[in-house]
DNA sequence: GCAGAAGTTGAAGCGAGCTTGAAGTCACGT
DNA sequence: ACGTGACTTCAAGCTCGCTTCAACTTCTGC
């Protein structure tokens, strides 16, 4: 069997078939038909979709996933060229993710003994407002 | 002006006065009010506001920072050994999350010119899916 | 060839995380 | 003391990402 029913594609990833025909819906996986008209997958879906859901994982939305994907072409096989671009494009989301979250843990370090994220004062933070000419919204912490 | 209004806070930090009262109704924030009724916040306020968002924009639930924030004590002052404790459980997360993000990107530069994110076979793709004995829904990629 | 499991569509429902609106109160400058 | 703008609560509404249901069809094994 090269390939997968709905079910079998679902038991594999661990994605419930809803999830997936929603997926479909949504333009983020395709799939052939059979003449009685039920969905057949090619094996590579399965990484396409563990790739979705690791990217939801990490706090992507759907449609930005969509969009990601949606970049490469439909008509033609993918060059080199439409994947170092796709690539590209995320690697920088990515790198910036990760460096959101150590950010996220390096200051929850640097808080042990400090007590600034309850209500009372925090001998490390910013007892000036330093931030505020940076402008509205200006917090060390928050990278966006 | 040693405290700020919803108003203010809102400016500050970026966070709309409906969401700063909808974090209240959640317990993730706490005010004194004014004889007016009206909320008044302390400065480290915004440092738990970033924080919040932060752990947000890294796709960690309200649910959840809710629970890492009450892990702190409210009757008493937070002693090392809370903080200590709570920084525990988040680094776990934390680095559980960098390294999810770290593999999405690494699969992402192996795919370069590979197309397994597109519909044709990945020629560097789990050919006779050898995972399939670890279970259903064993994916490389896949974290979880 | 028939039962039962698995598949199909479309519409409605749900929880999370807010936003919007209505109707009223408070705070502040002149 | 008054007007304007910021604040209050409560309820309803909205988007996202699915799930559930109903009514029906198709596929598989005996």
């Amino acid at each position: 069997m090269t390939e997968l029913t709905i079910g079998e594609l679902s038991e594999r990833s661990g994605i419930a078939t809803s999830a997936i025909r929603y997926y479909e819906v949504r333009g983020l996986v395709t799939s052939r038909r059979t003449p009685g008209n039920q969905r057949r997958y090619e094996r590579p879906m399965l990484r396409r979709l563990s790739f979705i859901r690791t990217a939801q994982g990490v706090g992507l939305s759907l449609e930005e996933i969509e969009q990601a994907l949606a970049g490469l072409p439909s008509g033609r096989t993918p060059t080199k060229a439409d994947w170092t671009r796709l690539s590209r494009g995320w690697r920088t989301r990515l790198d910036e993710r990760i460096a959101r979250l150590e950010r996220l843990r390096d200051t929850l370090d640097s808080c042990i003994g400090c007590g600034c994220l309850s209500l009372r004062r925090c001998t490390l933070s910013n007892p000036g407002d330093v931030l505020a000419p940076r402008g509205p919204g200006a917090v060390i912490l928050d990278g966006r």
